[in-house]
DNA sequence: CTAGCCAATATGAACGATCAAGTCGCCCCC
DNA sequence: GGGGGCGACTTGATCGTTCATATTGGCTAG
């Protein structure tokens, strides 16, 4: 249906010949010359396997010759539905996940137009605002559903959602939420950290430290346990190199001179984000050191600031076009009723290694461990599912 | 009329009841629990003068406690306006103008739906592509008008649009065109790295650099045209400080590091792009030497790597919230029709002085120039309009 | 030969708003 | 006292689709 309703320009390749708005055609235009009726152009597009072939040929040639595509006003007026998802432009926090956010509206709005969906985005500063918006575009029934990112521990939007009956899926698990009445796909942090300690030890380091965020954030959590897990796994000792503070690169700084300050400090450090990371790398440098050669510092979110800094920053990257696609699938299904359960998706990321995670310095910990690594092909398959 | 129409949520203050889909009022709900008919209760929302006071009164309470929007289909079928600017998203190059388009994204939607409209985006790979997305929504009826970003010389787009009729408004000047028929808002770049010179004169500088794109790129050749008006303004001996390259930071190292190679080097750096400067900053550490003390580097765009680079970059900042207030008033003017012939806005950048720009070096040039300097509020008056 | 059925297409109604043209009082003025 | 005008509200028509229900013609079975 999507694929009938999108055609190509009128006329085949090249350019699209401009058609002014006093003269865009009309179904009935079409059904005249065409020589049948509105519903049969109508049933040309929605439903063609109730034409005999002579006559969809017909009707068809006729919609194209005229570049006739139906009017979204009049279609979402009669089926009551838009065609059109929402979703809330998030902030882009310059050292944070600024890039992925990005990332994510791109994918998704590639997503949503493959399937014959648009996408509407607001500016908000807050949850409440959000719901307010939400609540404004589905009372003047402006949109099929929402795309709802950032979820986090005691978010009010999805029990908001659910009870207004709207179709939404959420990018973000429902934290707090043991048994979420709503779908989501989410991508596994502590699979990423959890790779970032393989990856590290792979390099000879067995003090592998961890920067993360204060307790009760849902993906600061997740990650950090991702790197418990793994390295209690590897038989690691590395149950004091844990520094927790707010996102940011200051308390990222802060944080790495306190664990490099320690009589055992660790050589190498996993950060649940980028922002940590270069706070770390930053700790680095006014040692004289050299992150990927003195300590190796591992990020999280691969922002575009990571390629950009020196030395590169390795980071964990998050598979978002597969997160965008699976996004986009599982609201549609919601939206055409064929999902009734919440369906939940997650997905794996990957390390990206760049110059700032090297292999661990000879004698420097008087200790090395033998591990086996997944090979990095493994993982990198969930991006292109 | 937006503001009639978009009430706050019914019932006052505090989170929004959700109302389920099914039962969403309609505008003959409305009517018949006020004790009126469909008309008066649209005259309540779209020319309330026509109502007697206490008509109007009763009108609107209903419409409160039922939270009724009309709406957007209906509304749109009828009158044939949809409500929807239509905006291509741009892909963020990280080191480049990375955050100025998401950062205008942002302010667009905030301008729009503060006036009543919404915003839809795509995401497309080209030029060509774009057009085609633009005849799609066109043909359907699903926006009223488009922001163009990214304008550039031999652009098709803007001809393509102007022979479809329909309204839009570019960001960037229509390059090549020196009579354009249609309306844009742009940045001067030119006052920007003017400013930037302006900036370092007054700390010392009189070697003052300048790290340009290749001839041909419209905001390119802008910005490197502030710079020498600057310089030539203050009689400074700068011709032969000139780099020209692609953007990005391989680019501003090898420039910079030309340029320093220079019996007389330059003590400044002014860098059409922050991507540049980055690179700029690269080659100095190189040398060992520090950015800001030895040679000071100004960046454009004030990109969100710029605050997060050691030392800080100084860098030209676009008063993009007022670009986007600017270009959602011109183009609802212009759908409106009450703007008939083409508009022209031409906003003021201004530096935001960080680190990477200090004090020349005493007798480092063997020259001191005195210069006046305008005071920064002047520039900065420009975002607040 | 005709009722019954199916495939293919056509026709009327509805979606929910606004526009254009009513209707109904009321007051003013000649 | 009646026509005219105006203010306040109502009624029919319409926007361009799709849904639900005809209509048509041909073919088959009884």
């Amino acid at each position: 249906m999507a694929a009938a309703q999108r055609g190509r320009a009128p006329g085949g390749p090249g350019r699209a010949r401009a058609v002014p708005r006093d003269k865009r055609p009309t179904i009935e235009m079409v059904a005249k010359r065409a020589g049948v009726s509105r519903q049969t152009v109508s049933n040309a597009a929605n439903a063609p396997h109730r034409l005999r072939p002579e006559t969809l040929q017909k009707v068809l040639g006729v919609i194209d010759e005229l570049g006739y595509r139906p009017s979204k006003a009049a279609r979402s007026l009669r089926t009551r539905s838009t065609q059109v998802i929402g979703c809330r432009l998030l902030p882009s926090n310059a050292g944070g996940t600024g890039g992925v956010l990005d990332r994510l509206l791109h994918a998704l709005c590639d997503a949503a137009r493959s399937k014959g969906y648009d996408v509407l985005t607001f500016s908000v500063a807050s949850d409440d605002e959000e719901i307010e918006v939400c609540d404004d575009l589905l009372r003047r029934s402006a949109v099929d559903g929402f795309v709802l990112a950032n979820t986090h521990y005691g978010d009010v939007r999805p029990e908001w959602l659910t009870a207004a009956g709207v179709h939404f899926v959420a990018f973000g698990r429902p934290w707090g939420d043991a048994n979420p009445a709503h779908s989501w796909v989410d991508v596994d942090g502590a699979a990423g950290t959890s790779e970032a300690v393989h990856h590290l030890a792979g390099l000879g380091h067995s003090r592998i430290g961890c920067l993360a965020l204060p307790e009760g954030s849902g993906t600061g959590d997740d990650r950090f346990h991702g790197w418990q897990r793994a390295t209690a796994a590897l038989g690691l000792p590395c149950s004091t190199l844990v520094g927790r503070a707010e996102d940011g690169i200051h308390s990222g700084k802060a944080l790495a001179e306190k664990l490099l300050s320690l009589p055992e400090p660790p050589t190498a450090l996993v950060c649940v984000s980028d922002a940590l990371a270069v706070g770390a790398v930053r700790a680095l440098e006014d040692r004289g050191l050299v992150a990927g050669r003195d300590v190796s510092v591992v990020g999280f979110d691969d922002s575009p600031v990571a390629s950009v800094l020196r030395p590169r920053l390795s980071s964990v990257r998050q598979p978002i076009e597969a997160v965008a696609q699976n996004l986009v699938e599982v609201l549609l299904a919601e939206i055409s009723g064929t999902q009734r359960r919440p369906s939940r998706c997650l997905l794996s990321p990957w390390v990206v290694a760049r110059e700032s995670s090297g292999p661990a310095l000879a004698g420097a910990t008087g200790r090395t461990t033998l591990v086996t690594l997944p090979t990095p092909d493994s993982y990198r398959k969930e991006q292109t599912r």
